[in-house]
DNA sequence: TTGAAAGCGCTAACAA
DNA sequence: TTGTTAGCGCTTTCAA
């Protein structure tokens, strides 16, 4: 094991382990000469020296630790990115990401959360699978913690999620822009912040157009391929030109229905999902043109947040240095004193070109590559 | 923070630092009288206290950790399963998972093991994205390492694996049984554990089956829904009744190209996939009949198989009590002997009953709800 | 520029 | 049954 300490390395060097201390990490405070710095550093790693993170986070009473508790992000197809954000940004800032997935379970929620506090995380980033509002774990409050693709109904904590709104409209203003006026949407009936969200940015994309929005053009659908596969019938009856699916997956169901009919993307309609997800998007015949999760942005966010906050406390007066809190920054000051509220930060969902849309009418500009 | 500590629990409970600390932990070299123990307890919760578990770990010179570090598993469709898995058995086990995700970047691998090494690490698991032979990186000598879905070329680590012969065998049979003769396989030209034991496996259910290895009948074509797509006259050319896809991402490809074509699954062409990539084949129309990989298996398996590592080191005497170390426990003894060496213990792959395989003729026997 | 030494919070002998 | 105390390995004053 790491048998090697400090005083091992010390000695070998004929130094004094405060000595072998400095030498190895860069302390500021104290001038080392070159040469004996050279010498500590060889020998320590001659010696095959690693330093005991414990002892070292003991003595100076900090961990560099940053907890990372997701419901089940890392099942998810969506896992990885957000999580590798995090992981980015967090070493970016000489941190380190504990992360542990709970798969929802409460249990392993509770276990997980007592892991981190004992191991003296600097903060604390929950993460759902799917946006979604939550009730905060209790854990919560007993460090600096946010909250990312969900989001706590009363604001208590910062919170970084997807912009869903804009996405929608977004992924509708591809349809507008290439010349479709008569445009359906396939949603997901649950009330959730996505389908809440992507409708509200359909219409205000419709309206922006001088489109007039009719419900009868949004069609209900599980989110998945068998519900695009089921609405198919639902669709061609709107005299659609075009559609806008909750998601790729759902989109991947109406495009094997509309085959089934003889139909083609995007010659008889043009298709736009949501997600991105590129097992599926990227692969499909033809590429689904759709609009991506913000996934690594969020985790860098958290992170950022994250820091923000701890800054914000134990910094020198300037908090958060142009980082990006929470929408209007009200609750950086207030320290102890009542309850800060916090607006979810909103993270743009960017559209992704591929060849599933067509060109129609001669309103069509901007249109270039499409065939 | 957790600033509350034993001794502060000690001091309100009215008893000795030592005392409080037997009473929270349950040891079982003292006896502590139920009140006591129940005031200690009380108080401690009160407080919010939390042991700190860089000073518990630094005084008992353990920390119950183990580091699982990927080369991008989490980014990859196949991530969490396997991490679920380490991470059950881990916490089955009193201990807990310490993962990165290098996502194959060597600068982070580095750091990444560095971090563990600090943090006192019971032993690393490596595991990499896909199944193949690697060149164990020099920090798995530092301490106990097990590798998982990959393998050194020299056996100097256990390494746990999927069985890819036998699902490829596994995949083939299922088609054998439903009375298939002419059975082609589209697979990945690249050189692999899974191109090769896929291809031995499909070799070895043909002969086992009465029928003759034509090696017309393998197509190589990319894994994914492009080769799958572009392979389908190759397999229609060939004159097959059914075709095994290296994995469900061919067979998405292929089941476009074929729907294209008027043709349909299972009634024209029976299909089976690898992999059982669930966004895919659990949606496909028809739904994909295919092979999964073990990956939660994988996950717990490397956890046990380090566990029994440390155990037959560590342990008095009776090592690897029935864990699954690699094939017939040599290297087992030898400690800081010759080098030893570990065959990959291999793990199957689960056949997955769906809709894509159509029985025919006579010879389908145990086909039961197959249309 | 360097060394001695006092903790960081906890566990585990050893005493009482 | 309980308390005292010596570390665990490292950082960091304070002296030299």
């Amino acid at each position: 094991m790491g048998k090697v300490t400090l005083h091992d390395v010390a000695k070998a060097a004929g130094v004094s382990i405060a000595t072998a201390s400095w030498a190895i990490n860069d302390n500021k405070n104290v001038r080392i000469p070159e040469n004996t710095r050279r010498k500590v550093r060889k020998v320590a790693d001659r010696l095959g020296y690693h330093s005991n993170a414990f002892a070292r986070s003991l003595a100076r009473g900090r961990s560099d630790l940053i907890g990372f508790v997701s419901d089940g992000v890392a099942t998810s197809p969506f896992a990885g990115q957000v999580i590798q954000g995090a992981q980015d940004e967090a070493w970016r800032n000489g941190k380190i990401l504990l992360v542990v997935d709970t798969d929802g379970n409460k249990t392993i929620e509770r276990k997980a959360f007592a892991f981190m506090l004992e191991h003296q995380v600097e903060g604390l980033i929950y993460s759902s699978w799917v946006h979604r509002a939550i009730t905060p774990p209790v854990e919560l409050d007993r460090t600096a913690s946010v909250l990312v693709n969900c989001f706590d109904e009363f604001g208590r904590f910062p919170a970084v999620v997807p912009n869903e709104v804009q996405g929608g409209r977004a992924a509708t203003e591809l349809l507008i822009r290439a010349g479709h006026r008569r445009i359906a949407f396939v949603n997901e009936p649950t009330i959730s912040p996505a389908s809440v969200g992507r409708l509200e940015g359909y219409r205000l994309a419709l309206s922006a157009g001088g489109i007039e929005y009719q419900p009868t053009m949004v069609i209900d659908a599980t989110a998945d391929q068998e519900g695009g596969y089921g609405a198919v019938d639902a669709v061609l009856a709107t005299g659609a030109t075009a559609v806008f699916c909750h998601n790729d997956r759902t989109a991947m169901g109406l495009y094997d229905a509309l085959r089934e009919r003889g139909l083609r993307v995007p010659d008889d309609l043009s298709v736009v999902g949501f997600d991105n997800q590129e097992v599926i998007s990227a692969h499909l015949h033809p590429a689904l043109t759709t609009v991506g999760l913000p996934q690594y942005d969020l985790g860098v966010l958290g992170v950022r947040s994250l820091l923000a906050l701890n800054e914000s406390v134990h910094g020198d007066g300037d908090a958060a240095d142009g980082v990006a809190v929470a929408g209007g920054d009200k609750g950086v000051e207030g320290i102890g004193d009542e309850p800060r509220h916090y607006d979810p930060l909103l993270v743009a969902c960017p559209a992704v070109m591929r060849d599933s849309i067509r060109a129609r009418g001669v309103t069509a500009t901007r249109v270039v590559s499409l065939g």
